[in-house]
RNA sequence: GAGGCUGUAGCUCAGUCGGUAGAGCAACGGACUUUUAAUCCGUAGGUCUUGGGUUCGAGUCCCAACAGCCUCACCA
């Protein structure tokens, strides 16, 4: 099947000018004795530690004298020429430092070059003087383009502006960049090129990087706050039998020696339980999940996952542990609790509110949950097709529509009907009801967590029930029959948690779409048009 | 899968009623040893996403395709 991976690189000549001219440079670096691609590079320091090596950089006064600075930045107004020149003769004196990072602003003055370099840490200045670095190093600065790569030895000092900026001493070429950058003050702003071209996105637009180191963090923090509770990470087979653990269509795939259909995983669920039979009390899986379904702000064809299952709990257990991974995760980022959310904010002070399901559907509906009666008219009144159906199921779509996107939260939603939730366990108090919470922040659902069902003969029937539902195009979800041979051996009772990662991960970063917090999102091919080769071939 | 919006220089964007393509940044040449979205002078850069159609004439109007975004559906 012909297909393209990307827009084919156009033959050299017809490249352009500004490919051109890069390459003149990467050539004549090489003629000047440096390697255009660099070599390992060690010993420099992270920009963000040279700024806070900013106190010592001092002023040395002909007298001998040694003075501390001003902070140039703490007032608009401060000027810092006027201020050297008060203190008389003299000049700024700082230490010996190794940088290295991607030239994003380039400035000549003359004799000066004036460069900015980032790197994961921040952006810093170097001044390159002529005189100062001596002709070989400013021949070689003569070939700098924005994009390229460079290592910087100087002294840490200030301008006369009090810009702290290295004074270059000399100067390592890293790498060249061939693709001239995007706008420097507005970079990428097209939504298909950032996410196609991320690397782009990542190193010139502003605060991407950090969104995604960020998003580590907060994955390190909940295994670390998971790890401190007793849990032990797991890595369960993400090629399955049989699709199991979610509602969900699955990819499907082939496996060629065992010819054998498999099922990319749609969920962690049924290989974490075996090993709660297996004697894991308390295990979990954070991993990536694939579900063959829509795209949209909210989903990913896949998606990162977090299920934690603790043997002898309960979902209360997993309601405390819940509201302590998101906590510990905001702490790690250095947040406070109070996180903005577009043009508001999440209040994410523990603890959390908590309610039940009744309360609630009361509380933003007016209609008594038990009301069956008031729930089937105020369905109606929506404009929702009632006939035959179970009352649960009536008023579980007016819950979607009239509470869910009402719920900023956080809040637990608590005690669900139980003929929606067939696979948990039901209260004891009321059996009507089930022991399963999910916590809402923002109308989206975060959290899904269950008292979990252990019963092999129930859990049987349920799954018998469930399948006998569902329309040929899903029957491909088959019984999973050694699932249901674990629970034989004997589950213990257990509380079982499913977080959205992802979803939790754009709530603490303030990103309103999906996208912005998935590395590489799903896209299609790109080359498919008109003008692409193959169209047509493979429509049949 | 359905509907709506968008696609113009390497990037960010203008483009009026249909009349022959514009700016800023980036690039190239020049001036400047403390600039900072540097500034100043000059030069070059276009298959207006693609393919049809209407028209004397289409970036602009119509149809289709491709891609992205939004809303809805499936789903978390």
């Amino acid at each position: 099947m012909p297909s393209e991976q990307a827009k084919p690189i156009p033959a050299p000549e017809d490249r352009g000018i500004h490919e051109a001219s890069r390459r003149e440079k990467l050539a004549k670096i090489g003629a000047l004795g440096h390697d255009p691609w660099g070599q390992r590079f060690d010993g420099h320091s992270a920009i963000a530690a040279l700024q806070g090596r900013a106190g010592e950089v001092k002023l040395q006064l002909a007298d001998g004298r040694t003075l501390d600075l001003p902070d140039p930045k703490a007032d608009a107004a401060f000027d810092f020429r006027a201020w050297l020149a008060a203190q008389g003769q003299g000049e700024l004196v700082g230490p010996k430092v190794r940088a290295a990072g991607r030239i994003v602003l380039l400035r000549d003055a003359g004799k000066l070059k004036f460069a900015n370099i980032r790197d994961w840490t921040g952006d810093i200045q170097i001044l390159i003087g002529k005189s100062q670095v001596g002709d070989d190093n400013w021949a070689l600065a003569q070939c700098f383009d924005l994009g390229d790569l460079i290592g910087v030895d100087g002294t840490l000092r200030r301008t006369k502006t009090g810009e702290l900026t290295i004074f270059a001493e000399s100067l390592t070429f890293l790498s060249k960049s061939i693709e001239p950058p995007p706008d420097k003050h507005h970079g990428l702003s097209d939504t298909e090129q950032r996410q196609r071209m991320r690397y782009v996105d990542l190193a010139y637009n502003e605060g991407v990087l950090e969104r995604f180191l960020k998003r580590t963090k907060i994955v390190q923090s909940i295994r670390s706050t998971l790890g401190g509770e007793g849990f032990v990470e797991i890595e369960g087979p993400t090629l399955h039998s049989v699709a199991g653990g979610a509602a969900a269509r699955p990819f499907i795939t082939h496996h060629n020696t065992l010819d054998m259909q498999l099922f990319m995983r749609i969920a962690l669920e049924l290989h974490l339980k075996r090993l709660l039979v297996g004697g894991m009390e308390r295990v979990y899986e954070l991993g990536r999940v694939y579900r063959n379904e829509g795209i949209s702000p909210r989903h990913n064809p896949e998606f990162t996952m977090l299920e934690v299952y603790q043997a002898y709990g309960d979902y209360g257990s997993m309601m405390d542990l819940t509201e302590k991974i998101i906590v510990d995760a905001i702490k790690a980022t250095g947040q406070p609790f109070r996180l903005p959310w577009g043009e508001s904010t999440i209040d994410f002070t523990p603890p959390f509110t908590r309610a039940t399901y009744d309360e609630l559907f009361f509380e933003h509906t007016g209609v008594k949950a038990d009301d069956t009666a008031g729930v089937k008219a105020l369905a109606e009144t929506i404009g929702f097709d009632t006939a035959g159906k179970h009352p649960d199921v009536i008023k579980s779509e007016v819950f979607e529509e009239k509470v869910e996107d009402a719920l900023i939260g956080p809040v637990f939603v608590l005690d669900y009907p139980a003929s929606i939730c067939p696979l948990t366990k039901r209260k004891k108090s009321n059996p009507a009801l089930a022991e399963r919470f999910e916590l809402f922040v923002e109308g989206m659902e975060v959290a899904n967590a269950y008292t979990e069902l252990n019963d092999p003969d129930l859990q049987e029937q349920l799954f018998r029930t469930q399948l006998a539902g569902q329309n040929e195009e899903d029957s491909m979800a088959k019984m999973d029959h050694d699932f249901i041979r674990a629970l034989r051996h004997g589950m213990p009772p257990a509380g079982g948690l499913g977080i959205g990662i992802d979803r939790l991960v754009m709530l603490l970063t303030n990103s309103q779409t999906i996208r912005d917090v998935i590395l590489f999102p799903l896209l299609r091919e790109e080359g498919r048009g008109a003008r692409g080769a193959g169209r047509g071939d493979d429509e049949a």
